[in-house]
DNA sequence: AACTATTATGTTATATTATAACATTCATTT
DNA sequence: AAATGAATGTTATAATATAACATAATAGTT
């Protein structure tokens, strides 16, 4: 069972955890699926969508953009990973089930992402949107900066 | 004199703003950068690389993707413009003098975004990754939602 | 004015990211 | 087994962006 100082939980509890969250929601976490999630969760920072499909083309010569994209959406649907706009990159989620706003820090040194939520966060941005008279619905918060290991 | 709801000041002003501050900066707002603002500006949502490269071509069929793309980052450069991560877009900036950590109002509905600043939500942002031990360098928030007209 | 250095633009080519559209396979239910 | 719907395979192409090198314009220097 691999582990990682920056993975809250192991792959082998995420993978788990997400099978289960798919029971629940009578969705399939198919061979696919799981291959590039685990792809995701094995690397400790973000992920492109083509290295993916090359890491795809290892174990199957057939892989195709559509291959990674479709299960990309599918994870990202269900929360088990996350799309960083900044970077058009991809990153696994260490808590899918309790899902609130969140948002991302990201080393441009080391390349790791942290996902923080805060409750503080998420109020301030859901206060100011209201003084806006705007309904959010979506929101997209990524900071770039250096990590503690990296000062 | 163009004006519109969504401009806090004129096209025309913005033009001069932008022509002031590349003077004290010593940089040229050459005819290229000025018209690709001003295409930018006409537009009250967002506009996307290609549309501007297309609308370019009308006066001068020679242009090609670099020539947009350079005069964006020139534009991006000196904060005369945004990009919108989450749309691979570009919005103008109606306060580019008096630059801070801004965030974006997306409505999806009639694709208009507004940019806003807020102080509180600067302060939370730092003190959250300064609990994190991470010092923030760059800041993208983008919250997509539907707008007061819209809703 | 001629020379030089720098900046900006032109040009060709290609890299990167992502989706549309249709065919086939697989799993589940009937 | 047949029918259905979901997932994957496949082909093609769209959309976004940059590298690399050539030329032109500009500003400063002689």
């Amino acid at each position: 069972m691999s582990t990682c100082k920056n993975h809250k939980i192991s792959i082998d509890e995420a993978l788990k955890k997400a099978e289960i969250i798919c029971n629940k929601k009578g969705v399939k976490l198919t061979k696919l699926r799981q291959k590039v999630l685990t792809l995701i969760l094995k690397n400790h920072g973000y992920v492109k969508a083509y290295d993916l499909l090359n890491d795809l083309k290892k174990n199957d010569a057939s892989a195709k953009p559509p291959t990674v994209y479709r299960s990309l959406d599918f994870l990202m649907e269900h929360g088990f990973i996350h799309k960083i706009q900044s970077l058009n990159a991809f990153v696994g989620c260490s808590h899918p089930d309790e899902h609130e706003d969140c948002y991302f820090l990201i080393c441009k040194e080391c390349k790791n992402i942290e996902e923080c939520c805060s409750n503080t966060v998420k109020k301030v941005l859901t206060s100011t949107s209201g003084k806006n008279n705007f309904s959010p619905n979506q929101v997209t918060l990524e900071i770039t900066g250096i990590c503690q290991d990296c000062s």
